[in-house]
DNA sequence: AACCAACGGTTCGAATAATGAGCCGATAAT
DNA sequence: ATTATCGGCTCATTATTCGAACCGTTGGTT
């Protein structure tokens, strides 16, 4: 791995829960030395992408990512389109809609809506990380990439975030080719208890498979007629987001399904 | 220069008018080797710092910046970031800082900071509520707000909170206009008498006007030469403000007069 | 007070990764 | 057909990075 990946990497460390990290914390979340990523650090920081918090000394993300995702955004409004359209989902099913974009070996959640229709419903946070094989929306993006990138991804330990998590690559392999086969992915409880979630694709330009929009909804709620609804604005609206973001269907992608 | 200082510093290039760079481009605008740059953009991409758009090969800022900015805002609240502006300001100018945001109508201030310097000073108090007509910093908002946002405030009835109130809707205009060509607005006495300040506007990452930093100071105390510092430390420090709250100044803002 | 562990940060020879002149095939303009 | 640029790549040279060990400090425990 090059220097500047590592230094990147670096970056990937910070979380909701773990907003900021010493040098000690960082050298073992790492793997790396602690000379090494001191220096790093200190790069990173002079750059503005890290910041040293006055007293003890830990490190947390810099202001230049305000500008960098600012001047993104200006030039590829995807946020603000998905929004747009993840709101219209929600609406349609009465239930939480979100789109999450693959980001290495996981997923990052890039928007979601709620609908005010029920006063529970499933709840996200602002760039919230999903598992590849815990979640519905994994499943469809997985469903769609490289065979090398999913032996990867199945080959990793894979963990149990509830006791309904499919952990057996076997198993797992098996419910891709069901997703190829249909165009959607499903997932029951995986992620969080009394979860279930319908998922579908979304793709780029090159055809290549770069997240998935889901709507989640708490498996009290879910029936027959919710989850036909479900499947038909949701396939529609994957469909909508790959055009509007300029992204094509791949060419074994199941037409007739997914529209 | 360190190479992850280089790879970052690449990602400096990008702006509203260059959304997006060809190697060649970015190995002109940065002065390194064309090689250097094609890894550096690679190991950018590998992360999703950066991504290539399907046709020209041409690079722009990557997605993964969306994730990260949204962390940086989680962790980091505003306020936090401008007390720390606030107390280096007022620290060099030796006099009271603050910081106010456009609240409807209003100015609402965020933060301030005193100096120890002086026995006397202008004193604020949490969410003081500023008069945009009034104040320096309500002066320093309005000169960069749309016109029909001047209008309709200039149209209300405009309350003298001091003799020196200005409530006069032409004078106060030619004073917007003056503010726009310095970049800098300039009052005395016109919110509480006896008291002198000057304030700069910061802005949001779609270069709107979202507030201003201003330093007061008592009347008595000010001179050519204090007058100088604090208008060059205001303005200092409202620009480095609106980079640390991810803004951009617009574009007809006066650079020269802003740094 | 003495001790100790953990912290952030630094040092320096050895190991590694970055560098850059030049080449390549593709594309597009002349 | 020729030429100029483009993005991308190779490889010997070289400069940078690495990492075990070492500081000085802090905070807790005995």
């Amino acid at each position: 791995m090059g220097t500047v990946s590592k230094a990147l990497s670096l970056l990937g460390h910070f979380n909701r829960a773990r907003p900021q990290i010493g040098l000690s914390d960082m050298t073992r979340l790492s793997g790396l030395n602690k000379a090494t990523v001191h220096r790093l650090l200190t790069e990173l920081a002079e750059q503005g992408f890290v910041e040293q918090v006055g007293s003890g000394r830990e490190y947390r993300l810099g202001p230049a990512f305000l500008r960098l995702a600012a001047l993104r955004e200006a030039a590829v409004p995807m946020r603000e389109v998905s929004l747009k359209v993840l709101h219209e989902l929600s609406a349609a099913t009465g239930e939480t809609a979100h789109l999450s974009l693959l980001q290495g070996d996981q997923l990052s959640t890039l928007a979601y809506a709620y609908s005010p229709v029920h006063g529970t419903r499933v709840t996200m946070e602002d760039a919230e990380v999903l598992n590849l094989h815990a979640t519905s929306s994994g499943l469809a993006v997985l469903a769609f990439s490289p065979p090398d990138f999913v032996d990867k991804v199945l080959s990793a330990p894979l963990v149990a975030k509830t006791p309904d998590t499919i952990t057996d690559p076997d198993q797992l392999r098996a419910r891709l080719s069901a997703v190829r086969e249909t165009g959607i992915a499903e997932y029951v409880g995986g992620f969080e208890e009394d979860v279930h979630s319908h998922a579908v694709p979304i793709f780029d330009a090159t055809q290549s498979v770069i997240g998935a929009v889901a709507v989640a909804a708490p498996v009290a709620r879910m029936n027959a007629d919710l989850i036909a609804t479900i499947r038909t604005e949701v396939k529609r609206c994957a469909l909508d987001l790959t055009r509007l973001l300029g992204g094509f269907l791949p060419d074994g992608f199941n037409r007739e399904n997914a529209a």
